[in-house]
DNA sequence: TATTGTTATACTCTATAACTATA
DNA sequence: TATAGTTATAGAGTATAACAATA
C-alpha cells in the first residue's frame, strides 16, 4: 500500500531530520579521525567489557570484522584485549583512558549539537516535540520489542 | 559549554529516532542489494544528468571516488555514462531505465516506511510534529545557508 | 596553463571460509 | 564435537597523487 497523499511532507521532514543529525554525528567523528563504527565500538565499551563475540552481536557484525576492527582501535591505542578469566579461548575487549575520554568527548560534542538544534525552538514547543518523538518510539519498540535504552543502538537484539 | 539538564532526554529522543530512521532507509537499500551510498547516487540522479565532477560535488566525494561508483554501478547496469555535447573531456552520468526502477522503488517504500512510523500517532499529533519539525528545519536552514529542498541531501553546499 | 576524468596506491570496513586452540 | 578467535581472501568505498586528453 503506498504513503498517504497528506504524509508526504510529514515523511520528508522526518527524514531529513534524521540525515541532519546523522551529518551531526558524522562531522563531530571525523574530527577525530574516527569512523561512525569505531565510534560505535567504543560507545558500546562505555559499560561493557564483551567477549569478541558478544561484541560481534552487540555491534551487529561478524566475528571477523570485529577481529579487524579491534585491531585497528587497539593499535591507536583506544581498547586493550585481556584475557578472559574463566576460558582461555576468549579475550575480553576493554576501553583505555584515552578510549573512554574521547567517547564521551564525542557523545558530548554530539550531544550539545542536538541540544543547539532544540535551541531554535521555544521551551514549550521543544516540550511538545520530545513528548511526541518519545511517543513515537514508544509505539515503535512496543510494536517491535526493541529495547530503546540500549545505547548501542545496534540494528540487533541483544 | 555542556548541554542543559532538562534537554538530555529530549537529545536522546531525536538521536534514537534518526538512528531508526536511518536503519529503516538501510534496510530498504539491502533488500537490493546496494549500499547508501549507491542510492544516494541514484537519488541524485532522479532529475540530474551531472558530470562526474559536478556529481562529486553533489555527493560530497573525490572525484576519484566517484570513478569508482561510477564504474560499479554501471557494470549493474543502473547508470550509463555519456559524452558531454559540448566538452570533449567530460562525460554525463545518466540513470537508465532499471536504474530509475530502483531509485522510485527504494524511495516508495523507504516512504511508506516512515508513514507507518508516523500512523503510530493520532492524526492531530503527526500534524503537530510535522509542523515542529519544519520548524526545526527551517530555523536551521536559515542558520546555515541550506537547502532543505535539495533530495541529495548532502553535506555540502552545491 | 587549467580542467576533466581515470588510474595507481593505500587504507578502512565487511563477509565467507578455513584454520588453531581450547572446551 | 563445538566454540572462540584469527587469518586468508575478496570486494566495496574512500582519499591522495600522478597522469592523459582536452580546453
Amino acid at each position: 500500500m503506498p504513503a498517504s497523499n497528506q504524509t508526504l511532507s510529514e515523511v520528508d521532514g522526518l527524514t531529513q531530520l534524521s540525515f541532519v543529525i546523522q551529518q551531526m554525528l558524522e562531522r563531530r567523528v571525523t574530527e577525530h579521525n574516527l569512523s561512525l563504527i569505531q565510534i560505535r565500538l567504543l560507545g558500546v565499551l562505555r559499560d561493557r567489557e564483551p567477549t569478541m563475540t558478544a561484541l560481534a552481536t552487540l555491534l551487529g557484525l561478524d566475528k571477523s570484522s570485529v577481529s579487524g576492527l579491534v585491531d585497528r582501535a587497539q593499535r591507536r591505542g583506544l581498547v586493550e584485549r585481556i584475557p578472559a578469566p574463566d576460558d582461555r579461548r576468549a579475550s575480553l575487549v576493554r576501553l583505555t583512558d584515552p578510549g573512554r575520554a574521547i567517547a564521551t568527548e564525542v557523545a558530548g560534542r554530539f550531544a550539545d549539537d542536538i541540544s543547539a538544534l532544540l535551541s531554535g525552538l521555544p521551551r514549550g514547543e521543544r516540550k511538545t516535540l520530545s513528548q511526541l518523538v518519545s511517543k513515537l518510539l514508544t509505539t515503535l519498540a512496543t510494536a517491535q520489542g526493541v529495547d530503546l535504552f540500549d545505547t548501542a543502538s545496534s540494528p540487533n537484539s541483544p
